[in-house]
DNA sequence: AATGAATGAGCTTTCATTCAT
DNA sequence: CATGAATGAAAGCTCATTCAT
């Protein structure tokens, strides 16, 4: 008789991995309070005892997503760039759009983590966040210098609408598209809202 | 024989507007999934039986609480104004901006609803934003159409701008003063902050 | 149709001496480790949930039970009696006897306390305790002035015995029947008992 | 390819005698309930499996700690002396409060057992340690015949008594040095406390 | 022999909700 | 109307124990 395939992947690096991978998308999906312990180990089809072996408490997995997912993003959006500053601008922009249309888990987690997170002190989120968009703070600082750019420029309302709008955006993408009735999924109209929002940032409505 | 210490409030709709307000609170402050029951109850000195008699469960308690506030908010927001174009159109964002800076509970409770909304199907949330910002989107067309504005302007983006930029803002106000080191409470940098996101919508960088 | 005999005390007093009751059981039972909450409950009858509500937590309930059996047990063995020192030494001893051994949960509760409590820093007790026999100190003190009892007694040291002795015997009172092979509950043999001890305590072994 | 890092300890018996000790330690410390295996196994720095194969489950190991501990006892404490009654019992007497003052886990041990002990069917203790004042209970007979103690001395009394006092006194030793405000452990208090202990059980308070 | 990942049962605690007064 | 005691379901977390390597 074969015996039962108790499935165990005995693989503590694998094993974490998974784990965090489901709570991730648990916590995207319904926040710190709302995403269950239990629903996650299910999920992961991994013990509940594994989650208390590797990240101590609830708190502290969720803490665990919001490192790995952040350090991550930081990684993929990091772009060394050359060229006129606006052309930079805009690929930065770009990228920072591309990765958030990718990775909607990210953007749930940091709005969620925006809104509860004062309570328990883990304001490092929208720091590091700048901090990942330094590089286009730069390029706005060189910009105004070589007056490509508006002298009175204040780059970090730039940066703030930056995030503001691509967040916002990314986060109620679902809703704008009933809203506007279209499927922004599809790669050219992808391609046109991002036109649109780069001309708003950078252009803004004048004629 | 001493008689029962029943304490009778006024009426029952001062009883229903307390519990309401500090619903709202907590709502507010920790989400849907975070808030007690219990907290609001005791808080707002209301036995808790009496928020399951004029609001069922606490999700009704929460629907009564964003009804209330979005029906205020739309209230207070709306304006028709004349005039040129691009001062209209200031007067407007300006307006909202103000609105918002002196409600945070209702941008915190929007942004929860954002976030945990799609499950509850309460999705009104964002048509009524937009539908409040109506005379907005008026504005634009009018502006684009005497050349006021951009030939390709697409209202739709601005509308999604104007709303992400400023709830944004808003929503991490205190991070946000954190990282500028600046107190954004006084008047005049509350006017100074204004003007950098109606040039920077209007506007955009360019010099 | 009678409905089901749904059996709510409703009576906060009695609902909470009942928990008590039943918890001091629990405690006197298998210590703090053992004791478990859902027993407690089921055996009270009363829902889990109260626990929470009149004590806290486990912690608060063990601390409830300790106390209110502390300070009964003091009041009971309270006597201020007049008399030569070794009749009114004789007495306190005896009534110190009298209670123990009709509260075998107190000393099972007491013992309990004594070799877990140093580790959460409640040492109270034995305070307590000898604090209850000052009675006997103070007769001690007086027979050794009109010279009843010896010179270099050190009343201390006879306090700890008369504790140590007592409480030790009621906490193996089971074990020692089964040793001497006899029911130590019957009154004439608790008496003869009683007398053992106070030949032991007053005059030693000596001829 | 790097070779597994498996590091054997010199042999069997000093992983068993190692783990012994660390439990011991452990269940002396927080009683049976309150000790736990990974903590012992770390402890020790011994893997957990190992406790499993040398004594089956936690309550093998609490079984093989007591009975290696109370066999050192007895071996330890056994006297075979001459000379007169009195000064024999006082010998006998010195002997085992030496013993358990230089052993404050056996006595932990032992008062846990005390209690929690009947459950479990492992009443041999008592037994063993009355056994073990065997050669005191010869003395005491033969000291009334002769006429060294009293007719109506009763030796179990004064075994009982011997026990409850040495041990009751070590097992709140720290508790008995706050309230008295002395260090105990120095040795001119130590042998001061045992004369104490000695005229209090040989000699009673009479003057 | 030895390791450390994995497990299931069961523990304490919390919560929205209801009932008796 | 109003109260606060009471409840069941389920949450987070812990423990002794076993399995695969």
């Amino acid at each position: 008789m074969p015996k039962k395939p108790t499935r165990r992947p005995r693989d503590a690096q694998a094993t974490r991995a998974l784990l965090l991978d489901h709570a991730a998308r648990a916590f995207a999906d319904k926040g710190f309070d709302g995403a269950r312990i239990d629903e996650i180990s299910a999920a992961s089809g991994i013990n509940k005892r594994m989650i208390y072996a590797y990240f101590g408490d609830k708190d502290g997995l969720y803490r665990a997503v919001l490192d790995e997912r952040l350090s991550q993003a930081l990684e993929l959006t990091s772009v060394a760039g050359t060229g006129a500053p606006r052309a930079q601008a805009e690929r930065i922009i770009g990228r920072f759009f591309d990765f958030l249309a990718d990775h909607p888990d990210f953007v749930r987690l940091l709005s969620w983590e925006a809104l509860s997170g004062e309570r328990r002190g883990r304001k490092i989120l929208l720091q590091r966040l700048e901090a990942g968009l330094e590089p286009l703070r730069a390029v706005l600082r060189r910009g105004v210098e070589d007056g490509t750019f508006r002298r009175d420029l204040d780059p970090r309302v730039v940066l703030l609408g930056v995030n503001a709008l691509l967040i916002g955006y990314f986060n109620q993408r679902h809703l704008v598209e009933a809203l506007w009735k279209t499927d922004l999924g599809a790669p050219s109209a992808r391609a046109a809202l991002l036109q649109g929002f780069l001309r708003l940032l950078l252009d803004g409505i004048g004629a």
